[in-house]
DNA sequence: TGATTTTTGATTGAATATGATTATTTAATG
DNA sequence: CATTAAATAATCATATTCAATCAAAAATCA
């Protein structure tokens, strides 16, 4: 693991101590060391951490008070091109209008359209992704309807036939839909076939289908295919997106939105 | 990244809140030299942004303000008797072997129980609870069928009509159902009329039902009535419990287990 | 236009964070 | 139980960074 520069006295702290939960324990020089600062300081970092109870010292060093919650690959996805991701889901919640109803799929950067939702009024959310619930527990303008189903833990999503059956049940007016890949002739595909029937399922429920996708995924292709590229009204993507995808795209009347 | 020109003290602040956020962090000296400002004029727009909670400073900088989940009354009244709550929630979970379905309703003390069950092999689990689907996910051995429905935000739980059509999709062996008063004569009662439907269809899949409450709970009514006391098969509850309640509920062949 | 308020940038003493130094305390070993 | 090595807490020095103040510039208003 690589040591992080210039970090603030608050993150390191915080990165401390989720480098002591990782390792259950860690001594004052292997933290020092690793953080590129002086015992002093660390002893200093986890003095107040402790006084907090984030943590427990002892003679030489730390231990965590609990266990470090497991890195998820969902969440480590997160920190893949951080900024293309914040800036396409705020242009993609500007789309989604008070009084609406809106599915927001898995994936992290449809998360990231949940996260700028968290302060609107008078909104409807319909998701499978338990990282959406968790975003929107607490927003009291926003009533969530979570479906349920059998959770897929890499990736905290409902899927299976009690999501398929909860979706009957649903509209909505524009569905947020987050994707592994994209590509012109083999449209949108994800890597994980059971997962394919319910999002089929999702884009059958009607509504804009607002596809949200980062520059990797363009141009891209995966192993299970979901549906055609038409089925996607609006993509919103950043400006690292190919020119000539991009314009293919708007030749089948898809619109882009570039951010 | 170029530098924008006269803009409004207002303009600045928004955008500077923005370009905190989309950099999770800022030097003093970035965002100055961003903004073509001074310092000074940094420093006054990060304490009024501050003060509004908008950002968190640090010596140096500020960084965007951290996605801490609001304090959710279901997540402080884990705080009330938590001595008794843990050890009910291990005896609970003691009853559960592997092979087997549980339910798992919403209420700390079932969420205790789910705690206790992270590290088991071989497990189905059905909730309704945002906060087990929470504590569960990440353990390989369970397979987590959560319940979908409209999220009730006090409580993170799941109710309404697709949460009783999801229960008519499922079968549990065990189901681990928490309760806000219990009493001889009023049977089952709860403080959410809403959920009253959602609870019941609990109760109606079948199985074994285990009510886990600790002693506050007992001998007492709440609002809503859900189901007989004889709908329960065994209670788990603590050495406080009023010991006639005990012995009532013994007399009609409910099995008691007092941790 | 002229007066008044607001905003900005520079200056300076105060506060903070960090690392080095040195007693003091702790834990390990014989 | 005494000795000893290590770790800690306390103190100090230093380099940034911050907040308060003030004057100049800009905006607002009569």
């Amino acid at each position: 693991m690589e040591t992080k520069l210039s970090l603030s006295s608050i993150e390191r702290q915080e990165e401390l101590c989720r480098f002591v939960e990782l390792h259950q324990r860690a001594t004052v020089a292997e933290i020092a060391e690793h953080f590129a600062v002086s015992v002093a300081t660390v002893r200093r970092d986890l003095e107040s951490l402790e006084e907090r109870g984030e943590i427990q010292r002892f003679h030489g060093g730390a231990m965590a008070v609990r266990q470090a919650p497991p890195e998820l690959p969902a969440l480590q996805r997160q920190n893949e091109q951080p900024d293309e991701k914040k800036r396409i889901g705020r242009a993609a919640a500007d789309l989604i209008k008070a009084g609406e109803t809106v599915f927001i799929s898995s994936g992290t950067t449809a998360l990231e359209v949940a996260r700028n939702l968290r302060q609107r009024q008078n909104l409807t959310v319909i998701t499978n992704s338990f990282l959406v619930v968790n975003t929107l527990a607490g927003a009291s303008g926003i009533e969530v309807v979570g479906l349920g189903g059998v959770l897929r833990h890499t990736e905290l999503s409902m899927i299976g036939h009690i999501t398929a059956q909860a979706l009957a049940e649903v509209h909505a007016h524009k569905i947020i839909f987050g994707v592994r890949a994209l590509d012109i002739e083999h449209g949108l595909t994800n890597d994980y076939l059971p997962e394919t029937m319910t999002d089929r399922a999702i884009l059958a429920m009607g509504g804009q289908v607002i596809v949200v996708a980062d520059y990797t995924k363009c141009d891209r292709v995966s192993t299970s295919c979901v549906a055609p590229i038409t089925t996607m009204h609006t993509l919103v993507t950043d400006l690292k997106a190919p020119a000539d995808f991009v314009e293919a795209l708007k030749a089948k009347r898809i619109e882009v939105i570039l951010v």
